[in-house]
RNA sequence: GCGAAAGUGGCGGAACUGGCAGACGCGCCAGACUUAGGAUCUGGUGGCCGUGAGGUCAUGCGAGUUCGAGUCUCGCCUUUCGCACCA
């Protein structure tokens, strides 16, 4: 039954007096939460016969508090969700934790206590407060990255990898962070400090296992082309992040070494080579040692070199390092001009991308040419722009443009384009080069060497080498670790039981790995599990993924636009190339929400500015929070929170409950039903079918096409104070007035077609609002006289022939200015229009005297008239 | 430095394909109802001029295209974001 009651109350919540008339939403949360529980309204089966539709936020890490900058991502996804559901979807829309990570491992060494038991408490209150807010998950699918029943198939997955040569073990210098001790990716490198706590990374050399995501990176940057419901902005991160540049290999060989001592550089502009004065070495390089050897001061020379290796990374984040460098005292032949060439070493050039080495061509390249006058070495122009040779003293930056080559030997005069073409040609013609790709991405390092992540599944034996668990033993369980003490090396080498184990292959004494996978390894393929979140035979089943699959709508910080949503699109491919998928790309539309800003900064618990949803839920109930968070601003928008714009919903939310309990009774009444059956609309009566409609067709577009969430509502806005006018225009007076009389004068209304016209706009209007505000929507759907639940329901009619207005406005400038309004019939032909906007004395009063030179009709638009 | 996006009332924002700028909300002002109003309902609310009808200016600044520009083009300013020695 209605929770309804006819007199107003006052009562004292947060030490005000509020007088409120019925609205309780506190009650309506808790009442309609246990009925969708109880029902399992959001529960959802493999159902052919339906359209399907995967609506997912990205789950979350359990920190422990929700905060409204969170929730607002839950919220989006939770109106997309509901309204697709209402309108015959079948709706897969699920949640589940990205359980582990350092915090809860940081928080263990702080304080003692276990990540297991902190990582379940936090989960389990926010889920509560997900829970309060009434989004409608199918909680029986979720589940945690933390749980072996998931992290199992983390390893499953690790060892098919190895098999198919995805993942590798390799010596590398890697990104060391010294506060969280533990490796980094290059992606979780942010000018030079960790993702995470900031702190200046330091390089290490580790031994470490990789994915091989290079392997993809040509079709990764290929299909963003495909990726249209992506934002833009992704899609250019991700393209810079693959960073593809097409160029060549060329070989320098090293003068007074042994034939095939060559120093190989990467360069886009071959072009340019007849201009390459000297060669840059990284400090990483090889051959930096072995020069060292055969300089008079190899300690000195060592030392520079690994000063500049120290000062790379962190020093960048003071902005830019001035350029340095020395010389080898080596020479080496550019093999262009079989000239010799100084060898130097320089400290901006990287040792991990290309070869490692550069040709210097300072004419052409800023950097280079900085280098060159710094040191005084020699700048030889070979491109201009005309093919004039010109020289190179009066240069004050690199020409780096595209031109016509000179001074090049026999490609003198030939366009850069043309030259690159042949010199490659020429260049693998004498085994001295060739074209090649080189992207900026690398192979994604997962070690690290932390206790709270997924153990990888291998063993070291003496006798058989790297060996992979066997299927049927994993998971490779996490053991129960009492004491967190920090140190630097991995936790799980500390525990012997763990570490000693049989070898597989020989069954002699061998060691586990210890280090742990990168948390990123299990976002990379959860929303898959989602699909099958319980099968104990496979990670999932390929059939309910072929269902449910792609997702269809995915929500989250941009933050994620290159680490997250890049390894997501690698993992897919690979589940696709095991077999176990046939799509390639996991998230059809991806929507990146703004950030709910307080005081003009981003929400955190050490800024102490954090918007609690709890307190705001106590107050005001889900549904105006809900409410307010959509109509602030377009999703995609950062927004300020305001308190006085909550409140503002909330009386909205009151507002409309007021109506429907003003007129719940009467609609509700026997042989009342569509209008569409009623002989006659008066005019009144007609304007107020056309706004229902008009409503309904502008929330749905807004919805489903723009997701533009804020024009939405205040669609429905508009809606409700029409039908606030339209009541006052009854016998009734408006309702809230004098909510006593009016529930008894509200049968009075003589007209049925009234309260059919009534009828129909409270019933979209509460179809309408029930993505948005589900808790409010389903009591006053009650109090409509329904015995269904909303949830059930679907989504209301729009009818063209009765949003069509009969009449328009057509305003009629003259010189640009408006100066009439034409009341006239909708359909009224453009030659009419010209002669009813000449006519009309408004308009004649500014043509008076003057020439007409024009007219412009915009049929049903506008009428635009010139006068000379 | 390079690249992208955005600049609209006191505030958040709207304006869909170039066609009445400021929808909707917040705030503010007034009226009604009331012992009371911080509830509710009704009306008003960009600036300037005018008692008024009305006029006029106005979408960061400056130009341009067009009958008509917040919207398109060019230049500049500001802010935010991304990339930043990637050869």
């Amino acid at each position: 039954m209605p929770c309804r009651r006819s007199s107003r109350s006052e009562e004292v919540l947060d030490g005000i007096i509020f007088v409120v008339s019925d609205y309780r939403p506190q009650e309506l949360d808790k009442k309609w939460q246990h009925k969708w529980a109880a029902s399992r309204a959001f529960e959802v089966s493999v159902d052919p016969s339906r359209p399907k539709y995967y609506c997912l936020e990205m789950f979350a890490y359990p920190s422990g508090h929700a905060h409204v900058g969170h929730v607002r991502n839950y919220i989006i996804g939770d109106v997309m969700a509901r309204t697709k559901r209402m309108r015959g979807f079948n709706v897969l829309h699920p949640f589940g934790w990205d359980a582990f990570g350092l915090p809860a491992e940081n928080a263990a060494i702080k304080n003692g206590i276990h990540p297991e038991v902190s990582t379940r408490s936090n989960i389990a209150h926010m889920k509560g407060q997900l829970q309060r807010l009434g989004i409608s998950y199918a909680w029986e699918r979720e589940f945690a990255t933390c749980d072996p029943e998931y992290y199992k198939w983390n390893q499953w997955l690790f060892i098919r990898m190895v098999e198919k040569g995805l993942a590798y073990r390799r010596k590398s210098s890697v990104n060391w962070c010294p506060v969280d001790n533990t490796v980094l990716a290059n992606e979780q490198v942010v000018d030079g400090g960790c993702w995470r706590c900031g702190t200046p990374v330091e390089m290490r050399d580790l031994e470490q296992w990789c994915f091989r995501i290079t392997a993809y990176a040509d079709e990764l940057l290929d299909a963003t082309a495909a990726l249209q419901g992506w934002p833009e902005k992704v899609l250019t991160m991700q393209k810079n992040w693959i960073g593809r540049s097409e160029g060549a290999r060329v070989k320098f060989p090293v003068e007074h070494f042994p034939l095939g001592t060559d120093i190989e550089v990467f360069t886009t502009r071959i072009d340019t080579i007849f201009g390459a004065t000297f060669v840059l070495l990284g400090p990483e390089h090889p051959l930096v040692a072995t020069f060292a050897e055969k300089s008079p001061d190899p300690a000195g020379f060592r030392k520079k070199a690994q000063d500049f290796r120290l000062q790379d990374k962190a020093a960048r984040l003071s902005g830019e390092i001035e350029k340095q460098g020395f010389n080898t005292g080596q020479w080496a032949t550019n093999p262009f001009t079989n000239e010799p060439v100084p060898v130097w070493v320089a400290n901006f050039v990287l040792g991990d991308y290309g070869t490692g080495a550069v040709m210097a061509v300072p004419a052409h390249d800023q950097r280079d040419f900085e280098f060159a006058r710094k040191f005084s070495l020699p700048i030889r122009v070979v491109i201009t722009p005309d093919g004039t040779p010109q020289s190179s003293d009066a240069m004050t930056e690199a020409a780096e443009a595209y031109g016509t080559l000179v001074d090049s030997g026999r490609y003198s005069g030939l366009p850069s384009a043309d030259a690159q073409k042949q010199m490659i040609d020429v260049a693998k013609k004498h085994g001295i080069g060739e074209g090649t790709v080189q992207y900026r991405l690398k192979d994604w390092g997962i070690s690290r060497q932390r206790y709270w992540g997924t153990p990888i599944p291998m063993i070291y034996c003496e006798k058989d080498g790297i060996v992979p668990v066997p299927d049927d033993q994993l998971p490779v369980e996490l053991p129960t670790i009492t004491q967190f003490t920090g140190r630097g090396d991995s936790p799980l080498a500390q525990v012997p039981e763990f570490v000693n184990v049989k070898c597989p292959k020989c069954g002699g004494p061998a060691r586990r790995e210890t280090d742990t996978m990168d948390t990123f390894v299990d976002s990379s393929w959860y929303f898959y599990r989602f699909a099958d979140p319980r099968n104990n035979k496979m990670p999932f089943d390929p059939e309910a993924v072929k269902y449910w699959l792609p997702v269809d709508f995915y929500s989250g910080g941009v933050e994620h636009a290159i680490l997250h949503l890049i390894y997501s699109r690698f993992f897919a491919r690979v589940f696709r190339d095991i077999g176990l998928v046939d799509h390639s790309e996991p998230f059809t539309q991806l929507l990146t929400q703004g950030m709910v800003l307080k005081d003009g900064a981003v929400m955190s618990k050490s800024k102490g500015n954090v918007v609690d949803p709890d307190s705001m839920l106590q107050k005001y109930g889900a549904d105006a929070l809900r409410l307010y968070v959509m109509f602030v601003a377009p999703p995609e928008k950062e927004v300020e929170w305001s308190d006085s714009g909550l409140e503002g919903s909330f009386r909205f939310l009151a507002r409309v409950w007021r109506l429907v309990d003003h007129w719940n009774e009467t609609v509700a009444g026997e042989g009342i039903d569509s209008p569409d059956g009623c002989e006659t609309l008066n005019p009144a009566e007609r304007a107020m079918r056309r706004k229902t409609h008009d409503t309904i067709r502008r929330v749905t577009v807004d919805i489903e096409q723009r997701q533009q969430l804020n024009t939405a509502v205040s669609a429905m806005m508009e809606l409700v104070n029409d039908l606030y006018a339209f009541s006052e225009q009854t016998l009734t007076g408006a309702p809230g007035r004098h909510a006593e009389e009016d529930v008894e004068h509200a049968g009075d209304v003589e007209r049925r077609e009234t309260i059919c016209v009534v009828r129909e706009a409270l019933e979209a209007l509460v179809r309408l609002l029930a993505p948005f505000v589900p808790h409010t929507a389903e009591e006053m759907w009650e109090m409509l006289g329904h015995a269904q639940p909303l949830a059930a329901a679907t989504w209301p009619e729009f009818s063209a022939d009765v949003a069509r207005a009969d009449e328009i406005v057509v305003p009629v400038q003259v010189n640009g200015k408006v100066r009439a309004r034409l009341t006239v019939a909708a359909e009224t032909s453009e030659s009419d229009l010209e002669r009813l906007a000449l006519a009309d004395p408004g308009v004649a009063a500014h043509t008076a005297g003057k020439t007409v030179k024009k007219v412009v009709v915009a049929k049903g638009r506008l009428v635009s008239i010139v006068v000379q």
